[in-house]
DNA sequence: CTGTTGTTTCGGCCGCGCCCGAAGCATTCG
DNA sequence: CGAATGCTTCGGGCGCGGCCGAAACAACAG
């Protein structure tokens, strides 16, 4: 009678909190074991089994067995869409009453949440960018400048891919350990590849932790420090 | 001990199918009260009040009294595009099971969706702007072809502000009638909105229903018919 | 004022589903 | 082969939360 499909069961899968935790677990991109995602979600084997069959069949994540190990990671970049968008509004109230970050002082420093860079290099980089006048807010959101296209191509960006529809090219992720936006969408995702490519930070073995190199360091701080000749404008009211 | 903050809550939030039912009724944009509501989503008055309650606590949805009704619609476009993003998850894989589309033919013809236009008509204008090569298939997702920004902006479109970021220009919206995508982002919106500024069309008093007038039906027809001198390729991929 | 309609609050029933203990497979190692 | 590890299945306890009936509250009509 009524029409809405079965969305309310796929909210209810990531509506359980055990549920939710392996999920936003497996938002760094890699892909986990069973017990890993057990004690990521603070539940016994059993349990974190039963949620895994049923996330599984929903095809919110897959299952990859190597051995007695059973690897579980996104199903794709829809499924992490549809917890960004979640994150967001659970970030919009009430975001004070959210827990403590994470503990591991190199990974609150520089990690990667899915594909870009997040923790206090991450939010840095964000605000960077943002009084640079690279990247603007706009009415809904952020967006590229005239400055920002020409700086990030020197920078070696390919811009008309960052700024191909169908994911906006900028947007502002709240970062769990900084409580403030760190920088994500294309533009994040392009920027984080670029500093691997060149060397300046690599990914921690079978961790999110990211770390510099002192050349690295060096470079990401240049590139923090450097400013425009005219801010720019704030466009759209 | 974990990060993650209270994504799970929202999204248990969505997953009851009463509030799920709710929240899909309201994507159609409108405010509709509590009784509307609880019938929409098949239970009682009482029931109906605590679910829109706990809602507008979560500032899902606002409430809005007037006299003795109190009007309900959808917090912002946040809401809207977790949501979509949940229905992007729930249509991918067995979208076979899910439940027959709405009854009345009118509104299976054409319909709002949000803020695009759906039903038959959005399907078919979702397929003919992919087939005159308008919008093209990207890596991942829609995006203007160079003719369709020209053909576009020719019919009045804003293309600018289609393509600002923030949100996807062009998107495949999964319609609930047709079981196959109808066209929504900037471009789906911005296309309802010429259509009903042009007098195409207009919106059923108090509904979510479409109604073409005689000329602007022709003019969709026509809209539909051009087709561009040499199709788009398909970049990307 | 009384009566009607729309909405909310209260109280209690009941079932779904989360959880863990115990046991059963599968894989690897010695 | 038996022991250890990783994961799954089975069974049952139990608590959270959805649901409705009854009643209170609010707005309007007469």
């Amino acid at each position: 009678m009524k029409d809405g499909p079965t969305i309310a069961e796929i909210a209810a899968l990531i509506g359980d909190p055990a549920r939710a935790n392996m999920l936003m677990a497996l938002m760094s991109g890699m892909a986990l074991t069973a017990g890993e995602l057990a004690r990521e979600a603070n539940i016994t084997a059993q349990t974190a089994s039963g949620h895994l069959a049923r996330l599984a069949e929903a095809h919110l994540i897959l299952r990859e067995v190597q051995g007695r190990h059973h690897y579980f990671r996104l199903a794709g970049q829809d499924v992490a869409g549809a917890l960004e968008g979640l994150m967001e509004l659970a970030a919009r109230h009430g975001g004070l009453r959210a827990r403590p970050g994470p503990r591991d002082a190199a990974m609150r420093e520089a990690r990667v949440c899915y594909d870009h860079l997040a923790g206090t290099q991450g939010v840095r980089l964000h605000d960077a960018v943002l009084r640079q006048g690279l990247v603007v807010a706009t009415v809904d959101g952020l967006g590229l400048s005239p400055a920002g296209r020409a700086r990030f191509a020197a920078e070696g960006i390919d811009i008309a891919a960052v700024e191909r529809p169908g994911r906006p090219a900028c947007r502002a992720c709240l970062d769990w350990s900084e409580r403030r936006h760190h920088l994500a969408g294309r533009l994040g995702a392009a920027l984080l590849q670029n500093f691997q490519q060149r060397g300046w930070a690599r990914r921690d073995e079978g961790g999110r932790t990211l770390r510099f190199s002192r050349a690295g360091q060096a470079g990401f701080e240049n590139f923090l420090a450097v400013t425009v000749a005219a801010p720019q404008p704030i466009y759209g009211g």
